[in-house]
DNA sequence: CTGAAAGCGCTTACAG
DNA sequence: CTGAAAGCGCTTACAG
C-alpha cells in the first residue's frame, strides 16, 4: 500500500523519500535517474524507501526544472482515423512523460498546409512532427525548414538527410510477409498496391516482387492490382484479382483496410478465408482485429513510433538550444509479422 | 510571429508578459485565468501583451502549484482497440492539460480485475476511471469503493448513485436512429442486439422497439437478432435477418462493428447498400468511416467523454482533499446522428 | 482592484 | 561519492 497521507491527499515527494532513507533529496534524485557516482549502500537504501513509500516522481516538477517545457506541433492531413488515433496516443503519452506540450493542427488541401504550419509557428512551437502522408510533403518540409525549427518525419519511405525520421523498414516488412506466404506453400499470390503518392508504396511492392523472384516465381502483371489504401479501392482491386483464372490462392494487400475489403469480396464470392483464400495486410491497425477472420498482417508499432518521434524531437530541440548541431537521426523500429486467422496453406487441388 | 528568443530557446513566461504590460505577474495570472476583480484597462493591456508576445502558460508550472498533480488510474478489460484508442486519447489530452498523471492497467479475466485494481492502488492513484464494460462491473466498483477513492464510470447504461458517470443517452440515441429510418420510409427494419452483459444493450433495443411501436409498427420477434458486439457475431445476425422473407429494407445494428459485418453480408448476397438495403450502426468508431459505403451511425463523442471523465475525476479528487462531499455528478453528453452513405429510402416495389 | 512573498516538486550547478 | 542552495513557471494566500 502506498503511504499517502489520505487525509491531506498529499502525494509522496522526493523529500519524503529522502527523510525516510535518511539522505538528501539530491541522492534520491540521482538514484531514480540512474546517475553514476552513488554509493551502493545509499542506492539500496533509497530504492527500498521508494518502494515502501510507493514513490513516483512528479513529472510536472521534473519537467519544469529540466526541459523548460518544449512545445511540439503535430501537423497532419488525412490519414485514417484509426491510424491517427493510435499515433496521437503515442505522442501524448510520451509528451506527458516529458512534460512537453503538444499542439495539433489539421490541414486538408495543399493550400491549407501553409496556413496550418503558420498557425503552429505563431503558437510558438519548438518543432513539428509530421505523420504520413505529410512526412513526404516537400512543400511542408521546406516551409518548416526555412524557419529553422526541427522537423521529425514519421513513417516516410524515403528518409531525407537533415530531417529526423522514425519509420519501419517497409521493404523488409513486405519481404517477410511474402516469404511467409511462400513458405505456407502459396505460389499464385495476388498483390494490392497502395497510393503511389505515398513513399512506402513502392517499397512494399518492390519487396513483394523481389521475394517472389528470389523464389523463382515470375509474377504476371495482372496479379498486381492498384489500390489507393482505402477500403473502397480494395474492393475493386480484390474483385479484379479474384476474377483471375486460375485464381490466386493468396492476396497480400499493402495495408489492412484494403485487406479487409478483400476478405469481404472473398466472402461475397462464397470463398472461405483462409481455407479457400489467404488474405494478409500491412500495418496492424484496429481493423485487423475487428473483422473476422482477424488479419495476418505486418505490425507497425504506430504508438511507439509516436513516442519515438517525441523523444527525437525533444533531443533535437535541446541540441538546438545548446547550439549543438543536428543529430540527423533516422530511427528504424522493428516490425512484427503477426499470424492470425486469415492465412493458411493453399487449398489442395 | 511569437516573440521567442530564438537564440536561447527560452519560452515567453508570465514574467515577460508582466514586464511588457507593465504590471505584476499576478495581474497577468488573473487575466489569463478569467478571474474577476481586474480593471478593464489592465485586462486589455495584458491581453494585448499576451497576443504580441505569443504567450502560452506553461502547464507544468501551473499544475505544480495548483492541483498538486493528481494521479488518475484507468482500468480496462477488453473493449475494441479502436474504442480504447479514442478514449485514451481524450484521457491523455485532458490530463496533460491539467498536469495530472495517468496510469493504465489492463485486466483480462474476472480474476485479474482484483490484481489490476490492486496494482493501481499500490501505485498510489487518487481515483480510477472505468471505461466499458468495466464501468458495469459491480465487483470492481465495490473493490474500489472500499478504498474510498473516487470512481468515474464511462458509458454505462445504468448510472449508479454514488458513482460519478459520463455517458450518452443510449435510449434517445437509438430512438433518434429508428425515427430517422422510419422517416426515410422504412417499415420492415431488422435490429441487431448487442452483448446482454453490457448495460447499454437493453436501452438501445428498447428504444428501437418503442419507436417502432410509436409508429404503429409491430416488430416480429425474428426481426431482432442477437449479436455480441463483434464483427463475427454481426455476420451471423445479419445473415439471419437477410434470410427473412419479405426481407427487411433496413438493418439497424447496436454498434458499428456489427453494422460493418452486415454491409459485408449484404454485398455477399449481391445487395447494394444503400439502394437495396440500408444499414446503420451506433458509436461512430473509426470502422464507420473505413468501410464503404461509410456508415450512417449515432456518433458517441468517445474522446470528449474521456476528457470529461478526467475533469470529473479531478473535481472529485479535489472535493475529497478539501473534505467536501461527493458531487455525485452524472454527465450526459450529446450524441449526434451522422448521415453518411449507408442509408437511403427503401427500394420501390 | 493590484502586488510582494512564498512555495508546488524537482534537478542543475556549485561545493565539499 | 554526497549535499545545501537556488530556481524552473506558475498561483495561493496574505497585504494593501
Amino acid at each position: 500500500m502506498p503511504q499517502r497521507s489520505r487525509r491531506t491527499g498529499a502525494a509522496v515527494t522526493i523529500l519524503d523519500v529522502a527523510r525516510h532513507a535518511g539522505v538528501s533529496p539530491m541522492t534520491v534524485s540521482r538514484v531514480i535517474n540512474d546517475h553514476p557516482y552513488v554509493g551502493d549502500t545509499m542506492r539500496e537504501r533509497v530504492l527500498a524507501s521508494v518502494k515502501t513509500l510507493g514513490y513516483r516522481p512528479n513529472l510536472a516538477g521534473r519537467s519544469l526544472r529540466t526541459s523548460g517545457t518544449a512545445r511540439i506541433g503535430v501537423l497532419y492531413s488525412n490519414p485514417s482515423a484509426a491510424y491517427l488515433n493510435q499515433f496521437m496516443l503515442g505522442i501524448l503519452e510520451q509528451s506527458s512523460l516529458n512534460g512537453s506540450q503538444v499542439m495539433i493542427e489539421k490541414c486538408s488541401g495543399i493550400r491549407s498546409q501553409r496556413a496550418a504550419a503558420r498557425r503552429l509557428l505563431e503558437a510558438g512551437v519548438d518543432g513539428v512532427i509530421l505523420p504520413p502522408p505529410l512526412c513526404d510533403s516537400q512543400r511542408t518540409i521546406d516551409e518548416l525548414d526555412a524557419t529553422r525549427i526541427p522537423v521529425v518525419a514519421v513513417a516516410t519511405g524515403t528518409p531525407m538527410e537533415g530531417v529526423t525520421s522514425v519509420r519501419i523498414d517497409d521493404y523488409q516488412g513486405a519481404r517477410a510477409m511474402t516469404r511467409y506466404l511462400l513458405q505456407l506453400g502459396h505460389r499464385r499470390i495476388g498483390f494490392i498496391k497502395g497510393d503511389p503518392q505515398h513513399t512506402p508504396t513502392a517499397l512494399r511492392a518492390a519487396a513483394f516482387l523481389d521475394a517472389m523472384a528470389e523464389a523463382g516465381i515470375e509474377v504476371p502483371p495482372d496479379h498486381v492490382a492498384q489500390g489507393m489504401f482505402t477500403y473502397r479501392t480494395g474492393l475493386t482491386a480484390a474483385a479484379e484479382l479474384l476474377a483471375l483464372r486460375p485464381r490466386p490462392t493468396a492476396i497480400f494487400s499493402s495495408n489492412d483496410d484494403m485487406a479487409a475489403a478483400a476478405v469481404s469480396v472473398a466472402h461475397g464470392m462464397g470463398l472461405h478465408v483462409p481455407d479457400d483464400l489467404t488474405v494478409t495486410g500491412f500495418d496492424d491497425t484496429p481493423v485487423a482485429t475487428t473483422i473476422w477472420p482477424e488479419l495476418t498482417t505486418v505490425h507497425q508499432p504506430v504508438a511507439a513510433m509516436g513516442r519515438a518521434a517525441v523523444t527525437l524531437m525533444l533531443d533535437e530541440i535541446r541540441r538546438k538550444r545548446d547550439g549543438r548541431p543536428k543529430a540527423d537521426t533516422h530511427q528504424v523500429m522493428k516490425f512484427t509479422l503477426v499470424r492470425r486467422q486469415s492465412s493458411s496453406p493453399p487449398p489442395r487441388r
